[in-house]
DNA sequence: GTATCCATGTAACCAGTTACATGATTGC
DNA sequence: GCAATCATGTAACTGGTTACATGGATAC
């Protein structure tokens, strides 16, 4: 079977939230759900395009006085019944391809010390963002509006993945460095 | 900064350890390193060729009697040379695109059972995953050959990578089946 | 005045996937 | 006889990235 193309359904996801321009899209990814999906510019105009060929989504133009103008997309119902109908599937299985650990697996012939540097410098990355993560479920978990939406769990679980998979990630560089060391050390 | 082919290093990597043909690297990845890495035909033998032309790999054809004959590569100095600086070299960040949570982000249009089935399933498979690198964690630190590989506290925390991995998504799939669960009955 | 943000798009590129093609050998 | 495994490759495709191009508005 062949490979989907996922920002279509990004796209069609977002637009069944409210009405946005392409603009709008990138903003709404870079901010919101930045952990776990992100699109370019390069790809959301030209989908953009298709899915309003297709008759998924329609387009109205937005006369801003002195801004800019914007190209508004709305969902159709054919695009919503597109966006259920993938929901409805499982996920697809996405081969792996970390490349933190490929290089680990081969780092017996570079200096330690290297590749420690490395794990440090990633942990701090994912500290970082367990930080922000936190701080974003604490506003989520105290806004009241968000909280009655019908999204809400599905929201909070996003976040939840989010913490989870950086405390594991934190825990396991502290616990790769110990081990390198001591290893080298033993030597 | 452009990005890099990273097929190119796996096939780099894992000539380092010992020759081999295309099916060779291929089955290596299938087996050893699956969990964290993967490749396909398609891609490495163009990749080998390529390689070979830039004078980093040599090729050696083996004739088995009877057995169809075997394109083995070996690594070259100055192929040694390019894995080490890009061993050296800090990870790429890549772009996290997780489509269970997109889904999830996008699923109070659907019924909630689908979603929860979807994770049930989802949990499973890592409940699975989870088994396989125990099993193989037990098999390795029972291995005295291994064991004394230089490789092996970097071989080790490659799969201590996987179960941590395992174990959070478990753990979080639970979770969420829950909250979702109970967010449905309280409505 | 200059950097940042708003806003839209195109062109080139390429990494990686899938499908197709071929054929010998081994094990059941 | 058939399925699985060993073994190598090509062609077509496409999803996604990067770089380039443009220009007005706003904030400092």
């Amino acid at each position: 079977m062949p490979k989907v193309n996922k920002t279509k359904y990004a796209i069609l996801g977002v637009l069944d939230m409210r009405p946005c321009s392409g603009y709008d899209i990138k903003k709404f990814c870079d901010s919101g759900i930045s952990h776990f999906w992100n699109e370019n510019f390069g790809h959301i105009y030209p989908v953009l395009k298709e899915l309003e060929k297709e008759g998924s989504i329609t387009k109205a133009v937005e006369q801003g006085d002195g801004k800019p103008s914007r190209n508004v997309y709305s969902i159709t119902q054919k695009g919503k019944e597109e966006l259920t109908q993938w929901l409805l599937q499982p996920v697809e299985h996405s081969p792996a391809r970390l490349e933190l650990l490929l290089k680990l697996y081969f780092a017996k012939s570079i200096p330690a010390a290297s590749m420690i540097e490395e794990l440090e410098r990633v942990k701090e990355k994912h500290a970082q963002r367990l930080e922000t993560l936190l701080k974003m479920e604490k506003l989520f978990l105290g806004n009241e509006t968000a909280k009655s939406d019908a999204g809400f769990p599905f929201w909070l679980s996003t976040l939840r993945y989010g913490i989870y998979d950086a405390e594991f990630r934190i825990k396991w560089c502290e616990e790769t460095i110990t081990n390198i060391s001591a290893h080298q050390l033993g030597k």
